[in-house]
DNA sequence: TGTACATCAGTGAACGCGCGTTCACTGATGTAC
DNA sequence: TGTACATCAGTGAACGCGCGTTCACTGATGTAC
């Protein structure tokens, strides 16, 4: 109610890049899906709760979103551009700071605990893992949305491995698609545990200990 | 119809060790209720669909189950019974062939990885990433019971792990606790990705690949 | 500047379906005497 | 061996609640002339 008032003040004027009224609504109720779903599930997660929580109707929700498909379908692209994005930032940060394959990785790899460790702290999930346990539950769209995802996240890692492979050899043989998919599983796996054992800290330290592993295989001396 | 017709022809001898006529409909409906959780989350499997696959009706389901929750606090209770027999027995036969607790430690990560390959091949999903990250829909016993399952895997890799420690120093220094959490951590993990990626070979290969790991970490030379 | 119309961002009420759960009842099997 | 009763393993019908979805309507804002 209190908020009902502050909207009021704000201006009528709308700047570029501002959200307008409807799409401010829209961010709202992924936002508020996005924790629900990572809490719960999505065959668990009401549009009821939902839209109570964000202060509208249900045929608002309606408005903003075709179906309940939709809104899987919504928050998984948004999801995946802003974590693309996020990984764009931490590996374009780590070339920065060093020009060889190797280290440039090592440094990518203590941002990417680093920001694990934001993440989690404050968002305890995994939605790739909670639609990919669910993939039965959304239409043949979602779960083509989540594989094309995750490839992309595989590729990345892909390239920049067999680059340390041609610079660094390797101390033991190995596979670039496993170990890239390696950082992919031990952090899903690692959110898991964190989850199952209360322990929201075991996800920086693994994805440190993966580090360790690559240091270990590539590193000479 | 035809499977009613064989029944009949069972025995009226109830023998030692064989299940009873009602057990046996509630193992069914325990392993129908299995697949189905893991292939669709918790919420999203309806007692219907069971009781259809197990042919009978829905008050017969409630003969065997106080309620929903029921099912998946014995689902549960099985699992873990089941799963920490089959790791009892890996870590038995590791033991058998070699004294030494790194090489044991290697064998078992060896049966561990096939036995996970031919788990996996029938039954793609992982009960514990599913109610873990379902734990909203269910009551605090279900929370609880995942906890205790978690927890007691852990302990299992801890003890043998300092074992390890103690006879080999490891070139890098490493937390004994999160070493033993990478193995449940990669497994996880590896499900996932499995799953996501529609590569069930992903789980082998990952768990193969954290006994390189543990081996380029302690074996000498 | 005023008026007419269009679009935006919703509301409110209703609907029907499926789901979990209950309850009275029942045929088959087991046990006591 | 026969009879009486108890337990096992369910059936069948009903219920009510919540959920996703629809639809006619509406006030506020934007645009054209």
């Amino acid at each position: 109610m209190g908020a009902d008032l502050a909207e009021k003040t704000v201006p009528a004027v709308q700047l570029d890049g501002v959200l307008s009224k409807g799409q401010r609504t829209r961010e709202r109720i992924l936002d508020i899906g996005f924790n629900a779903v990572i809490a719960k599930g999505f065959a668990a997660t009401s549009i009821e709760e939902l839209v109570e929580a964000a202060g509208i109707t249900k045929s608002g929700f309606f408005y903003h979103f075709k179906d309940k498909t939709d809104l899987a379908h919504q928050m998984l692209e948004r999801y995946f551009v802003e974590t693309d994005a996020l990984l764009d930032g931490l590996e374009q940060r780590a070339r920065e700071l060093s020009e060889d394959p190797l280290h440039a990785f090592l440094i990518y790899l203590k941002l990417y605990a680093e920001a694990m460790i934001d993440i989690v702290a404050e968002l305890p999930g995994c939605i790739v893992a909670t639609i990919t346990f669910q993939e039965q539950s959304f239409d043949r769209r979602v779960a083509e949305m989540n594989h094309a995802g995750v490839m992309a996240w595989r590729a990345r890692g892909r390239v920049w491995i067999e680059d340390i492979v041609a610079a660094y050899p390797p101390k033991t043989p190995v596979a670039v698609d496993d170990l890239a998919d390696s950082l992919l599983a031990v952090t899903v796996g690692a959110i898991t545990l964190a989850k199952a054992t209360r322990d929201p800290g075991a996800v920086g330290r693994q994805a440190m200990q993966f580090r360790d592993y690559v240091r270990l295989l590539f590193c000479p001396g």
